[in-house]
DNA sequence: AATTTTCATTTGTCAGACAATTAACCGTCT
DNA sequence: AGACGGTTAATTGTCTGACAAATGAAAATT
């Protein structure tokens, strides 16, 4: 781990990227204490202040997680999928936002990668997603629910069915795929007519996963996918002819 | 933005969550400057140390950038794309470590949105993805090549592929996955017969994207897809058997 | 008018100090 | 001996104050 004090980066940056690579490497392995700050400082031949400054950018990314005390400290933390969930979601929201990637692109991307989850859901599925699956598609249909409500259940609906599939990866993959979207799901209303649609092929997918059907689930959610796209365009059309 | 110093979190976590949920809302605009780190220490009523790790926490997730001089400061950062794969291909990697996800669950995550994005490169590829397709082909052709070099062009082939379907949030989604999975990868020794194989299953998808045949290119992907997880069932299948 | 110098502002870094927390250690009492 | 309680040392969290380095703007000079 060596410093160059002449770069153009931070110390503090320059000494993340050694404690990061040691740990992604697998150099530093789970669980590890990492010398005290104190320790670390004079390693790097820095300061305190420094060197915490460069631990705070690990735990940023959940890389570490520190603890007081006499016999507290640095530790190499293992990430857990639950911690990638939330970075991802934030990464993907500002990423969407930010650079304004139309509805089309996200909407694409997220239906695409539902699809390719569908087959993997249709061989697994446990009583349990269905049951989730079918659940939100009900609540979906109560009268009264808002625009908000609604999106809220559609994701959860979509997500039961990426966790379906039984791939922890997938599910890490997709999370932020379809919760970064939905942002922009809010922005759409959906009519009762629209709503009636959306939730009969929710439940056809569900009957389709539950059959065992890979095929007509994949069939479905193309369709769900088109329509959905349909359904923002003409949304987006019509506030944009409001405007004039 | 309030901060509650009897909260079990940081002063620098609780200051850093509350500048970051003010960028995501879209309150803090990009390229805005942030107050001075003495304003901000004023205005949270802490001292300007816990506001620099505030800050590089934010820092950390490409959230916001710094700079010198008379009119430096922090802004907030349009967030790239490329900042995102980095993190995504460090946080992908150590999930995968950390958590020993098998083989079998890394590579059917793969292959699965591989798969997702086929269609769309089927419909959209342009000559320089395919080009960039058929000469990585042709590298992993030539003798000599370790198998680490081997399964680097394996990536590039894969990416190109991905690339070609023309939607940034898919390439951003699956960098991740299959950077990541190649240290996986790179446990695999392939044997020349293995190598043909495989390039000629890469061969025929690249034609298969070229006539813009969507099902034949899904196909020839799952074959790849069984081809490589029975690939490296016997390379640990052996594996297992000399450890005895 | 163009150029150079000065200056104010801001981040980067350092040194030292104290508070808060925590586990281990030690002594006392039962 | 064992349980209980106080002490202590180690470590992170926070603060204060200071100086260095960078940088653009303003002022001074040519």
């Amino acid at each position: 781990m060596k410093i160059d004090p002449d770069s153009a980066k931070d110390l503090s940056a320059q000494i993340a990227s050694a404690i990061r690579d040691a740990i992604v490497s697998g150099d530093l392995p789970v669980d590890k204490r990492l010398p005290s700050e104190s320790e670390l400082a004079e390693q790097f031949n820095v300061s305190r202040p420094t060197v915490r400054e460069a631990l705070k950018r690990l735990a940023a990314q959940s890389l570490i997680r520190t603890q007081r005390g006499a016999t507290g400290g640095a530790f190499v933390n293992r990430l857990k999928f639950e911690d990638a969930y939330g970075q991802q979601i934030t990464t993907s929201t500002l990423l969407l936002s930010m650079n304004a990637v139309s509805f089309r692109t996200a909407c694409e991307a997220r239906y695409a990668l539902e699809r390719a989850c569908a087959p993997l859901a249709a061989t697994r599925r446990s009583p349990d997603h269905l049951a989730t699956m079918r659940a939100e598609a009900h609540r979906q249909a109560q009268p009264g629910l808002t625009d908000e409500a609604f999106c809220a259940s559609d994701v959860a609906f979509h997500r039961a069915l990426v966790d379906a599939a039984g791939n922890p990866v997938l599910s890490y993959q997709l999370a932020g795929a379809v919760e970064a979207m939905q942002p922009l799901m809010n922005m759409i209303t959906f009519s009762a007519r629209d709503r009636a649609k959306i939730i009969d092929l929710h439940n056809r997918i569900a009957d389709a996963i539950d059959a065992h059907e890979a095929q007509s689930a994949d069939t479905l959610l193309a369709e769900l996918a088109d329509y959905t796209q349909s359904l923002a365009e003409s949304v987006f059309a019509e506030r944009a002819a409001k405007k004039t």
